[in-house]
DNA sequence: TCCTAAATATGATTTTTATCATATTATATT
DNA sequence: AATATAATATGATAAAAATCATATTTAGGA
């Protein structure tokens, strides 16, 4: 469903809505610990959402990764864009190219409501959303 | 979510559920053209599926791929099993080692029931429940 | 029994994904 | 200005998934 970049790419998000701001940027060295991914793949996927404006970043000395309140705004989904394309999660679930709604495959047609469920989530929730679920307990970030 | 071969491995089943029987077995190759998965490849697949007793087969002249009563009331869940390992699909979406329903990650917390939905659907379909979906016209099998 | 046809076992190759390394560019501090 | 620090660009390597190829075994028919 998602790749492991993804999830990184998440984690990483998540843990700079939760520890940084503009005042107190972070560098990718320090993310990478505390998320449990390698830095230079971190430091790598975090670049990408920099470029699509879903990461804020400055560089050289006092410089790190950080998130505004714009970026906090940035749907989960459009984290999953930007790392494993648009295809990724809207095709069909056995690959048929002429699968859909009026014509959907055996298994579209079984889980096609719990997955655009999953879908929609995605698309709605925010990681302001997320960090909110965070704060008031209701999900955790262990390691 | 599944992985290239289970979908093909689903898409196989299929076809020969509707295709085949003790008495009308089907080969590698003519399984391959209708389905669109190169031939060495299904065989591979098919030859794992057999292994684990989804699938029957004979070899030698004569001989091919079916499905027998017994085949036919697996489950979709047990095709995947078989091919993608039991860990692919049970895995926390944010690949958190602790994440679980009393310490849910955030992605756990908003996906969980949709998850559970497609999970439990995947272990209570059958092969004989998606074949009737397509004999009753809810689902298609184009290409 | 011999030949042919098919699955099976095994492993090689290719492609994709994940991971690592390094040189370059930009920023702040001195 | 010079230096140190950090992101960025680029590309190399490693691992995994997907794909292809071939020799072996088994069954049926002549």
């Amino acid at each position: 469903m998602l790749s492991n970049s993804s999830k990184y790419a998440i984690k990483a998000v998540l843990f700079l809505a939760l520890n940084s701001s503009e005042k107190n940027k972070v560098m990718a060295k320090d993310i990478s610990q505390p998320i449990n991914v390698p830095q230079a793949y971190i430091a790598k996927l975090l670049q990408e959402l920099v470029k699509e404006k879903i990461v804020s970043s400055v560089r050289g000395a006092k410089g790190g990764f950080y998130l505004d309140d714009k970026n906090l705004n940035h749907s989960i989904m459009s984290i999953v864009n930007v790392i494993d394309g648009e295809k990724r999660l809207n095709s069909c679930m056995m690959s048929l190219k002429k699968c859909n709604e009026e014509k959907p495959c055996p298994l579209h047609s079984i889980l096609s409501t719990s997955r655009s469920q999953i879908l929609n989530s995605l698309k709605s929730k925010t990681i302001k959303d997320l960090v909110e679920e965070v704060e008031l307990g209701n999900a955790f970030l262990p390691l």
